[in-house]
RNA sequence: GUCUAUAUAGCUCAGUGGAUAGAGCAAUUGUCUCCGAAACAAUAGGUCAUAGGUUCGACUCCUAUUAUAGACGCCA
């Protein structure tokens, strides 16, 4: 259990001894500076509305009724407006550093979520073409997310979504057709719209090496076919190597085949959401607070693709998920309401979904904005990155980013000062951690975690930082922010430094302390490790 | 015009109602005979875009304005 935790339900036992029966909204956190104590709580001036007194005298009964024995408390102060200050005994922290080590990999796993079931959707690129680097940002925080969730109790299944029905994949066909053709030295225009990538060119020279001329009869849902399968093994393959999986491809074909795509209409009918008009039959989304109403099938008889797209989230709802999540680029914030609006009007509840946004990434190369570009085929992909920077590295990068804040990548900056990625520091920690592990072995001393010489304040700030690790793992899975976690990360390696720096570790002359010393370094060890496991980095043992 | 984000140090960004607004890079200065100097310690640098409001208290919440990015089709 840890320090802070047990502050707060004493503080809880407080309440009721005051008789205070409504919710009350005081944290207890640790402060900035540390002569303001070990742990802080603002429960006092959040008192003052319910009990119309002023700050410093409600502090003062808060502090009469509490039991210090309870939580290993040794003094406590009232400071500035009504602060109630804690000094924690040193001997505090032994059930913390007992069960970090117990715990080892496995700490930060809880069981907030009770096996609730969640589908995270993401990266579902259309398979015409190599991930680019927004591509990167989604798979990045996708799978971190699913990563959190999981670490905090929840069942989680990763889904792409393969748009295989559409105009675009018709288009990659007419484009592997055309391609087919020229390496056949047959004279054909390439198609309007078509996918330019020099990718495109080589598939169709690999056919050509295979089969010869023999496909020049196929229909063009041949080539649709192998097209498909193709980009979309590159894409697996390429988000293998950036060492995510995904556990379901769902495609939209499939929706159709099903007969699901069908039944949207008559379903939202039945329930009184559609009507026609101008030909075209309309989906009243403005009943769930969308802008205007959305059209579901056009007047020359076709679907718009916001009807199987109702269909797929269905789909996934039938198929037993609690929540759903998706996370979409910045173009699509649109799709928010009228996918609530779908959601709610099939009879399921709107916190049910959630979709993520994510801003744009712009890049910069040689001085100027790089425009992704399909027609052309130029664009700088999630490989090439990864090639130039590490998969570590380019995994840290995005996942440490607010998604709701704008990125701006300079390629030649990211390559040249890759070793300025925040995360070589924090593995420069973590592999310094290992180093003095190693040595500390070949002494043949027993580890002691009982913590009763650590009194230095660089050992009890580490302490502290390390205690709050479940508490952040939490938070980032609820906020689903991986951010929040390379934040902590950067914290824990920066206090972890500066502790090795003043105190030494391994010091012969003084094995009592040695022994309690370089258990912290274990739980700094453990505690990075699995931090950066959860966004999909390893931990280094050596640099 | 409407909608969604964003605006914090020269640059890149933390900071989801609390105490003197924090890091890194860039600048200046110290620290390796010693467990890894890819590190540490220190100095300097900010009217938190602007103006109002909400309250014990606002970078944080609300409103308006400005700037930047994106979205506003019977496209996907």
């Amino acid at each position: 259990m840890n320090i802070a935790t047990n502050i707060k339900q004493e503080l809880e036992n407080v309440l009721k001894k005051l008789n205070i029966e409504v919710q009350v909204p005081f944290v207890v956190e640790i402060p900035k500076d540390n002569t303001n104590g070990d742990y802080a709580t603002n429960i006092a001036m959040q008192l003052t509305k319910i009990l119309k007194q002023n700050p410093r005298s409600i502090a003062n009964q808060v502090v009469e009724l509490f039991n210090k024995d309870a939580c290993n408390v040794e003094k406590i102060e009232i400071a500035g407006p009504g602060f109630i200050n804690f000094f924690v005994k040193s001997t505090s922290f032994a059930s913390l550093i007992k069960h970090v080590i117990d715990a080892n990999d496995n700490f930060g796993k809880q069981d907030y979520g009770k096996g609730k079931k969640y589908d995270v959707e993401f990266v579902s690129a259309n398979p015409t073409g190599d991930l680019h680097l927004g591509h990167a940002w989604q798979a990045a925080l996708g799978d971190s997310i699913c990563n959190l969730l999981t670490e905090v109790g929840y069942n989680v299944t990763r889904e792409y979504y393969v748009n295989d029905a559409g105009v675009q994949i018709l288009k990659l066909s007419q484009s592997i057709y055309a391609r087919y053709q020229q390496a056949l030295n047959i004279d054909v225009a390439f198609p309007e719209d078509g996918y330019h990538g020099p990718d495109i060119i080589k598939f169709a020279n690999e056919l050509k090496e295979k089969y010869g001329d023999t496909l020049l009869t196929k229909p063009l849902s041949y080539f649709k076919q192998i097209g498909i399968e193709y980009e979309l093994n590159k894409i697996i393959k390429d988000l293998d190597m950036f060492r995510v999986k995904f556990d379901v491809f769902s495609h939209e074909v499939m929706l159709y085949e099903k007969g699901l795509v069908d039944e949207i209409i008559p379903l939202l009918k039945e329930k009184g959401y559609i009507y026609k008009q101008d030909g075209a039959i309309w989906f009243k989304t403005t009943a769930f607070g969308d802008d205007k109403d959305r059209v579901v099938k056009k007047s020359d008889g076709t679907y718009t693709y916001f009807l199987p797209d109702i269909a797929y989230h269905r789909y996934k709802l039938q198929r037993g998920f609690d929540y759903l999540v998706d996370i979409l680029g910045a173009d699509h914030h649109g799709y928010i309401k009228r996918m609530e609006a779908a959601i709610m009007a099939l009879g399921y509840n709107k916190d049910q979904i959630q979709i993520i946004i994510h801003q744009m990434v712009k890049l910069i190369k040689d001085g100027e904005e790089l425009k992704l570009s399909k027609r052309t085929g130029k664009a700088y992909t999630l490989k090439d990155l990864c090639d130039e920077i590490g998969v570590n590295a380019t995994r840290y990068q995005f996942a440490s980013k607010n998604p709701g804040s704008h990125m701006e990548i300079d390629i030649d900056l990211a390559v040249k000062q890759s070793n300025d990625n925040p995360m070589y520091y924090i593995e420069y920690a973590h592999a310094r951690c290992c180093s003095i592990i190693k040595t500390y072995d070949e002494l043949n001393v027993k580890d002691d975690t009982s913590g009763s010489l650590l009194s230095n304040s660089k050992e009890i700030d580490l302490l502290k930082h390390i205690g709050e690790y479940e508490n952040v793992v939490l938070d980032a899975a609820l906020n689903k922010a991986p951010f929040k976690i390379t934040n902590y990360l950067y914290t824990l390696a920066s206090l972890f430094h500066s502790f090795y720096n003043e105190c030494k570790v391994i010091d012969k002359e003084n094995v009592e302390l040695t022994a309690q010393r370089v258990v912290l370094a274990k739980m700094t060890r453990i505690t990075i490790k699995n931090g950066l496991k959860l966004i999909g980095v390893e931990a280094l043992e050596k640099m």
